[in-house]
DNA sequence: GATGCGATTCACT
DNA sequence: GTGAATCGCATCG
């Protein structure tokens, strides 16, 4: 099945429904950019239309989920909170968006790079723990979006690690920070791997702002 | 056309 | 451990 040009995987092009199984295989992947490799510990899977609340996908196709929709193995960056950038891997079939979102992983090379680019991390497991230090690490933002992870002519590439991840080591629970859908355990990550981000349940918005600091009712 | 919320991280206590 | 900062997109009228 040897074929030139794109490299195929056998996470590529499956249902979407298949998305949660598609998440667990990419453990312990290497993902490479910009003089950097990180090897992840950690994945979120997100769902089809109507399917995943918490996907981007789940309202249909509009302009900045288009990659969402499109075939498998190019790289869906989302810019969130205004400031910080997350990769998704686009992993289902053309009309099936689905895609795993990359949380977090140890950098196995280019150290120097990331750390430079992370600032005052320093050569810590926090260079690429969490989804906005992964994409930082591996200086990426919007301009990779809509790119391919797997043929090499986009900055990012996904290769399969030499030595297959422990499939027992595999642990699954809520996804983070996500309201809708937060009782579907569709996240990933190595058991005992300390680069694993820190599980923070759903935290309700507070907003200290426009209103003033009443409450105390006599 | 305007408003609210979101797949987070950093700094301070 | 908790609060603050931030931009774009999707939704509602």
């Amino acid at each position: 099945v040897a074929a030139k040009g794109p490299a195929v995987f056998a996470w590529m092009g499956r249902p979407a429904a298949e998305v949660a199984t598609v998440a667990q295989s990419l453990l312990g992947w290497h993902v490479n950019a910009n003089g950097v490799t990180v090897r992840l510990s950690e994945v979120e899977a997100y769902g089809g239309v109507g399917e995943d609340p918490a996907s981007h996908a789940y309202r249909g196709q509009t302009r900045r989920n288009t990659v969402m929709f499109g075939p498998a193995g190019y790289a869906y960056m989302y810019f969130v909170f205004g400031m910080h950038w997350c990769l998704n891997v686009v992993v289902g079939a053309p009309g099936e968006p689905a895609a795993v979102l990359l949380r977090a992983g140890e950098v196995i090379a280019g150290a120097d790079a990331a750390c430079e680019r992370r600032g005052g991390a320093g050569r810590s497991r926090d260079l690429a723990r969490g989804p906005a230090r992964l994409a930082m690490a591996l200086g990426l933002d919007g301009s990779a979006d809509g790119t391919s992870l797997v043929d090499g002519s986009g900055p990012i590439k996904l290769t399969e690690p030499l030595a297959a991840l422990d499939r027992g080591k595999i642990c699954c629970g809520p996804r983070v920070g996500v309201a809708g859908g937060a009782s579907i355990p569709w996240r990933f990550w190595v058991g005992g791997d300390p680069t694993v981000s820190a599980y923070r349940p759903h935290v309700p918005r507070q907003r200290t702002r426009g209103k003033p600091v009443v409450g105390e009712s006599g």
